[in-house]
DNA sequence: TAAAAATACTCCATAGGTATTTTAT
DNA sequence: ATAAAATACCTATGGAGTATTTTTA
């Protein structure tokens, strides 16, 4: 599994709030998108997401680890930035 | 890419001191590893190490990526345990 | 010359897409 | 009835290993 794209799929699903939606604005097909959160879920061992075809709303896990991988992303786009001056 | 898994084959490699030690400790191929790097590597555009088939020593921008990174996965370790009590 | 890096070659798992079916409003 | 989720199916890409070659101390 490709964690960081998993962990992307994830955010845009919390954000869209479906997985349709978060496919268009990902710009990928809406079964990746089911696949990647599946795949990240069962790795958890863990549901993140409580879903009928009609409602995806985050389970109370999926709140609290959207809040620390959303944040995460960003370090690590932060990190990818080598030309940035450095803080460390 | 993997990217968590090229993070991981990075730190060891710097933290091991070359590719061969590093495979050795993460228990896989030792081609495995270059690949990781290299593609890691590729997609920053950047060296992060300096190489000779008896030495490899971190760039300065791979001492940089290795400060953000090293972190980065703790931190990634520390979203997946949704158990642990929440600070969030 | 010996140990490690680099690379070529192969294989297989899986990521990703399309098409279809199921479900809920 | 419709829009979205779930799933089945297929293909191609790339991840991973083994074996070989190259390099340098």
């Amino acid at each position: 599994m490709d964690k960081v794209a998993a962990l992307r799929a994830f955010v845009a699903v919390a954000e869209a709030g479906g997985f349709s939606s978060a496919a268009r604005r990902l710009e990928m097909a809406a079964s990746s998108v089911v696949r990647s959160v599946d795949s990240l879920e069962e790795s958890l061992g863990t549901v993140l997401f409580n879903r009928t075809t009609r409602q995806v709303t985050l389970s109370e896990a999926g709140a609290t680890y959207y809040s620390r991988t959303k944040k995460l992303l960003e370090d690590l786009a932060d990190a990818d930035d080598l030309d940035r001056a450095q803080a460390t």
